[in-house]
DNA sequence: AACTGATCCAACCGCCTTAAG
DNA sequence: CCTTAAGGCGGTTGGATCAGT
């Protein structure tokens, strides 16, 4: 039997919604079937996350979200789903579905007066390799980690995210902060054999670096 | 009112990575 | 090692809606 595609009807995002709320997130392969849903695990799983989840943020951007997406994208280059990690109650979609529209209407974020042709800028694009969480990962023991789970769990960021003038310490915090920015510090220093330490320190300075360039442009 | 092009956004597709057997 | 299943991601599509004529 086919498995259904297009539009989610209410009767399947109540199915859904039930069995999540019931049994969690995860075991994607199992949903469709004691959900008792005619979809494929990709389906589910992508309604879930882009729409039934809790505390999903509808409606346009806030000039803040914006600002950090941009520094984000410019840093990160197309991973839409780090991205949309650092703007709660984003998902990936709605990020690359914004900025794809944001480039069709060929309109830069960088440029503010109207009629001007779209700079191309040259983007700093750090690239952390991609990793899957596993429990062999200590990272997911640590209390770091732990209370990043959590605070996107209960959404905890503040209302009005950091503001644009003093942006510039809310950003290095956030960025310093970031597991992801641990685990590429982590290569760095299994590439170059130096400790953690001395690379931490180091992407540390540039990224330092970085963001003060960012704001002087 | 009817048509048309632009825009939005939910959903699909294909590929990659990882873990397990 | 090799294979396979599953999770996850980014790129793309297509239907719905909006705005302009």
């Amino acid at each position: 039997m086919e498995v259904r595609k297009g539009a989610w009807t209410k009767e399947e995002d109540h199915l859904l919604r039930n069995y999540i709320e019931k049994h969690g997130e995860g075991r994607w392969h199992k949903v469709p079937l004691e959900a008792g849903l005619n979809r494929c695990r990709k389906s589910c799983r992508m309604r879930w996350l882009n729409y039934l989840k809790p505390n999903i943020k509808r409606g346009d951007f806030a000039e803040d979200e914006v600002d950090l997406m941009i520094r984000l994208r410019k840093l990160l280059g197309n991973r839409w789903s780090l991205i949309a990690g650092r703007l709660p109650g984003r998902t990936s979609n709605d990020v690359k579905n914004y900025w794809s529209a944001r480039r069709r209407r060929k309109t830069d974020f960088g440029v503010t007066k109207d009629n001007e042709p779209p700079k191309i800028t040259k983007a700093t694009i750090i690239r952390p390799r991609p990793r899957t969480f596993t429990k062999s990962l200590h990272h997911l023991s640590t209390e770091a980690a732990t209370s990043m789970h959590s605070s996107e769990q209960n959404n905890s960021w503040p209302s009005s995210s950091p503001p644009i003038e003093n942006g510039i310490d809310e950003w290095k915090t956030l960025m310093l902060e970031d597991v992801f920015t641990n685990f590429w510090v982590e290569d760095v220093a299994s590439l170059t054999g130096t400790g953690v330490n001395s690379a931490e320190q180091g992407f540390e300075m540039d990224l330092w670096h970085f963001i003060q360039e960012e704001a002087r442009q």
